[in-house]
DNA sequence: AAGCGGTACAACCGCATTCGG
DNA sequence: GCCGAATGCGGTTGTACCGCT
């Protein structure tokens, strides 16, 4: 024996509201309230539908102050630092959202921002993408707002536990230009149409934050940046600790190598290709690996209160 | 102009949770 | 505490629209 049906389905209209029963329902309930009673409110407001429809249409499309169109990059950021958190709870994503609805951000995130990310990922004209790092459009102005940005020497600098890498990847478009302009170049190569600029690599060597990072990318039109906080080698080699960046652009490293950007992790000589590589799909991701793909990003790292925050807004809602 | 495939989004469905008697 | 009804939620589906051939 199953559940009873919420309504008489062989007297409810399913499909496309039409304008008209927008008004109604629309009119009815601003005037009336919903009484706390979906399952009558059709009835009462003179509609040929379920209740739960009525419910639906009204919290997704008709109550004031509903939010429509593109979302922005602070929403797109919001959302990826949510979901990284707590998953697909959308309910609890929109209520951080004014005006966006659960139904709304669900859409998106499955039709557009999932993609959004994983083209985000660099290296995506190899059809492949990297399991390393991403960071998400608004990444620099975040980051110069944080502790983490130095403005005197245009360093990302962060505390990370000894070698724990903290880097991440940004669009050239969204890097301001003093970045750019930096001239302590340390290196350049040239592959086929690619630049990799060095900015500033082992400065202070040995002394954290050491090692930092501005790779200029122009062929996949991206800055990567980053630091590693101890340099010191397990093996006593003292050299590529480096986070398999280096391995990336120094000499005599094919291009389609893999190679080990750690997220999160440790970097050390004998494991240079595990926490970092390739795959074949870059859409073909399960929720567990985009959550990874997001948690392990410098952003988020920085965003941490934030999700704190959120957390504890959860157990006050929970207990 | 018609057909087709891809995309975006509204709406539905069923399960889980909450509420009230 | 139990049970049935109502509500909330997230996954999935249906369909309109758009661009390409």
């Amino acid at each position: 024996m199953g559940r009873s049906p919420c309504c008489d389905k062989a007297n409810v209209k399913k499909g496309p509201w039409s304008p008209e029963e927008d008004a109604k329902l629309k009119n009815y309930i601003e005037s009336q309230g919903t009484g706390g009673n979906w399952i009558a409110l059709p009835q009462k407001a003179g509609l040929k539908r379920c209740g739960k429809s009525c419910r639906l249409r009204w919290l997704n499309y008709l109550r004031p102050n509903i939010k429509h169109g593109e979302f922005s990059d602070d929403e797109d950021r919001i959302i990826c630092t949510l979901f990284t958190s707590i998953g697909s709870r959308w309910s609890i994503i929109a209520a951080h959202l004014p005006g966006r609805t659960d139904n709304d951000i669900k859409n998106y995130w499955n039709t557009k921002l999932k993609k959004k990310l994983m083209e985000m990922a660099p290296f995506a004209h190899h059809k492949r993408s990297y399991h390393g790092a991403i960071c998400p459009t608004t990444a620099n102005s975040f980051l110069q707002n944080s502790s983490a940005y130095h403005s005197t020497n245009n360093n990302y600098y962060t505390t990370p536990p000894a070698r724990v890498f903290t880097g991440g990847f940004e669009f050239m478009s969204n890097i301001p230009s003093n970045i750019l302009e930096n001239t302590n170049s340390f290196t350049t190569r040239s592959s086929n149409s690619s630049t990799l600029t060095v900015f500033q690599p082992q400065e202070g060597h040995g002394a954290g934050p050491a090692q930092n990072y501005q790779v200029k990318d122009n062929y996949n039109n991206l800055l990567i940046f980053g630091n590693e906080a101890s340099c010191s080698s397990s093996d006593g080699s003292g050299i590529d600790e480096d986070l398999g960046l280096l391995n990336y652009f120094g000499s005599g490293v094919d291009e389609n190598q893999k190679f080990t950007l750690p997220a999160n992790g440790y970097a050390d000589d004998q494991n240079k290709v595990t926490n970092g590589c390739f795959t074949e799909n870059p859409l073909d991701y399960s929720i567990e690996e985009i959550k990874q793909l997001i948690s392990t990003n410098n952003i988020c790292n920085n965003l941490n209160y934030f999700v704190d925050e959120i957390k504890t807004e959860e157990q006050v809602l929970y207990y």
